[in-house]
DNA sequence: CGCAGAATTGAGAAATATCAAAATGTGTGG
DNA sequence: CCACACATTTTGATATTTCTCAATTCTGCG
């Protein structure tokens, strides 16, 4: 993590930065002189789980897996970002970082030291009520993530993982998912082993759902995995 | 779900309401003139997956579950609430509620509706902030669970799931948790099968980790359900 | 007392994880 | 640019865990 000249927040081109977008324009002047600046490569970390709680993460520019570490150093993928989010903070309860993140391509972050976040947060309460919706919508997706881990079998989450692969990230030029992850990687995110979504991927390929190339995946029919992912739904009688 | 003459907030003896907690006392005042109160009965639904978001939920006096359906119906529980505690609330962004609630025992619930409790958020920053720190947390606590049903075995859930209950809900004066719960119920909050809590609570009956009588179960060792619940984190070598 | 739903228990079935071997892919230094 | 070493992926066989089913016993309630 190597430490970068920051960037002018008003002539910064990230349309979607989460604080350009929730913040008054004299307050991005004070973020602006706050703010850091950093350089990540790929797959190297963000912050730790277990650091001490210095502030809040922004990708600049990137994309990033925010994860927890379990059971034999496996780790549980929650949420993927993308430019422009916020990643790192949960509120200033607990002392350490509950959660981890390490950029999956080489990456700019932004950061904001947590006295500064929270006087922003104090004189703010058009940003401090976005976040409190944010955190909110989050929660609903936790729950529903909680809730698939507990009653899908492997196939509907690995089904499940392409599908949010490719909302957050969505496709390059070639139509392949645009993000370059492990086996591991997607084991992580669908809670299950590398065989098991290796063995699904081959699956998915005879059947023509997807085409895999390497590491590259491209959906040939979304609906086709989404009727794998909500079979379970139909269960429902 | 019968509804009640509204008690006045400022006798109400709950002191540990959300409201009472987090508001300017004059806006107690407007609180005390919205809400309407229900009694709902052990069993009965407070709301349901699905409604229409009609507003914000407290639980004035009793317990509930919150929970979602599943496959098959089973109901994967999430959280459970008592006397204080706000419920049904995850922002304004979806049109639906995307969880359910029922009473555990007999209950009184208040109600604050939509319109006037955001009223009350645009009006109160501090109950935005301490809000927006509650859903942060709530995240915390949800993602803690999603990698607990991802990467735990069902002994592990299933001692993780009497600690949660011994941590809201207490012990009553014989010792016993303080709250009254079936099987499935038991199964519905640690992700697994009610044959799977039978054998498991039978086998630490045994062990003398537990007395269970009928539904009444008394923890004698949290030491050693701590130590089943966490033996992954040793793995971690 | 008797009935209906809940809980217990054991046995068998199904799903998933683990292990291992072969194949494939990746990066480095010559 | 190639060759070698190392890591990842694929695939099949096996082991383990968990679920399902069913028979039996309990429990609560009219």
């Amino acid at each position: 993590m190597k430490k970068l000249k920051p960037t002018n927040c008003h002539e910064c081109e990230q349309a979607d930065c989460y604080m350009l977008n929730h913040c008054s324009a004299d307050w991005i002047d004070f973020v602006n002189k706050s703010k850091s600046c950093f350089q990540v490569k790929k797959g190297e970390p963000i912050f730790n789980e277990g650091d001490k709680v210095e502030g809040v993460y922004f990708i600049q520019e990137g994309k990033a897996k925010v994860f927890k570490v379990g059971v034999n150093h496996k780790e549980q993928i929650f949420r993927f970002v993308k430019s422009g989010d916020i990643l790192g903070f949960k509120g200033w309860e607990r002392e350490k970082m509950s959660i981890s993140a390490s950029a999956l391509e080489n990456s700019k972050i932004c950061f904001i030291n947590r006295n500064d976040f929270d006087e922003i947060l104090k004189n703010n309460s058009k940003l401090t009520y976005d976040l409190m919706s944010f955190y909110a919508n989050e929660l609903y997706k936790s729950e529903v993530k909680a809730r698939n881990l507990a009653q899908m079998s492997v196939v509907e989450l690995v089904a499940t993982s392409l599908l949010y692969i490719y909302k957050v990230y969505g496709e390059n030029k070639e139509g392949y998912l645009d993000v370059c992850l492990s086996r591991q990687e997607l084991a992580s995110l669908s809670g299950t082993t590398k065989e098991q979504v290796s063995k699904y991927l081959s699956e998915f390929n005879e059947e023509g759902i997807i085409i895999t190339d390497k590491r590259a995946i491209k959906l040939l029919s979304t609906n086709k995995l989404r009727k794998i992912s909500e079979k379970y739904l139909e269960k429902l009688k």
